[in-house]
DNA sequence: AAGAGATTTGACCAAACGGTAAAAATGATA
DNA sequence: TATCATTTTTACCGTTTGGTCAAATCTCTT
């Protein structure tokens, strides 16, 4: 008798992963992040993911059924990661602490993560293909959720007039400037390609920026 | 990859240009920055670029002698057009009206110009194989003439203590999010594909975010 | 109107591309 | 160790890609 297993034709969709499964896929992924995350999309083949994995194409194909299961699969990793920061926004906190911390995590995410954050970036310059659904919905519910937390802080006087959905940009480019434009920041400040020592600088800049005067001298009532 | 150079075998740099050429070098031009800052320079085809101008192939290499030329001419063109706004900072205004000018002169840019913007993020993303050497040298000479300026005004306490390299990334990167990131702005911001009436909102925001308090009281001596 | 030069096209090429089929090799298990 | 499922490889396919070539057409000048 034949064993019954999980309906699906790919192996990464059976009942429980084998070891070699697990390994093998762990590497595709992190190949293809690597080429991904480089040449978007299109720019990628799945021959250099083949190369990078150090593995064949064939045997690639064996894990992920074509070039975009495996973007997905990226994406889909991503999408927790990059909502993370965000989902940690509490009204109940100092606005100063929470845009403050908000401001920490995401660049501590684009120092740990530049890879999923250039390919996040380009997604976006491709116009979002894949993932417009997400933005549409499940981002554009929370940023609206997060929102609705400064326009309070605003209203009661302990956050500066401003576009809280705006204010939601400037936090997001400028922390993940750091990541996606590496190469220009690296060659303007004159460093070498490998050296991430300018985060600490980056730090100390955006709490000037976000904290310095934007939010008032907090009164404690 | 090559870096930019000028050579000379085609049509496009004979002594007198025909109408026709001129015609037909804009056209590709126009074509192909919408196809490279969509998709990146691996991303872009030539067979896409042709089409977009309505042009055969062979009729599109005659005027450019590969891919790679077309992709060197937009990213010539580009650097003047990116480097402009930060050339006009004078050391002899005052703080907030140059720094508050520059953010209105990048956004504008932005608005005007967003495929190139996007041209030029897919440059960066891709690691900067084809303008490393301008960021090297001509932008950073540029940028560290006017982080002095920036620098002198702090050292007279004009203008908030803060690493004036890390202000222009700051500037950088949340006006040309704009353009960049314009696809992710309207989904969460609900707004049609073509709509770009947030720039209205980012002028406010930015201007609160760079002058509301970074920028020290006006002391008129 | 004719000739010269500029422009355009269709036919083509080799390499790279995404992907498939089937056999061979390996691993797990009894 | 025999067996069977899993994994890997070899050989391949049709299409797309960057690019060439020579012939055909068009444009401008005289």
């Amino acid at each position: 008798m034949t064993q019954i297993s999980a309906s699906s034709e790919n192996p990464a969709e059976r009942r429980s992963k084998t070891r070699i499964q697990k390994e093998n896929e762990t590497r595709i992924l992190l190949a293809a992040l690597e080429v991904f995350s480089e040449n978007g999309f299109r720019g990628a083949t799945l021959d250099r993911i083949a190369a990078t994995a150090k593995m064949s194409k064939p045997n690639l194909l064996y894990y992920f059924k074509n070039k975009e299961e495996i973007h997905v699969a990226l994406l889909t990793d991503l999408l927790d990661v990059w909502l993370a920061p965000l989902r940690e926004i509490s009204p109940h906190g100092e606005p100063a602490d929470e845009i403050g911390s908000y401001i920490r995590r995401k660049l501590e995410s684009s120092r740990q993560f530049p890879r999923e954050s250039r390919l996040f970036a380009n997604e976006m310059l491709a116009g979002a293909p894949h993932i417009g659904d997400f933005l549409q919905s499940e981002l554009k519910q929370l940023v609206d959720e997060k929102a609705a937390i400064f326009q309070g802080w605003i209203d009661e006087g302990r956050l500066a007039p401003c576009d809280p959905r705006h204010l939601l940009f400037a936090i997001w480019s400028t922390t993940q400037h750091y990541a996606d434009f590496s190469v220009q920041v690296r060659h303007v400040l004159g460093l070498q390609p490998g050296d991430v020592s300018y985060y600490e600088e980056a730090v100390s800049m955006l709490e000037t920026l976000f904290l310095g005067r934007l939010v008032p001298p907090a009164s404690t009532d």
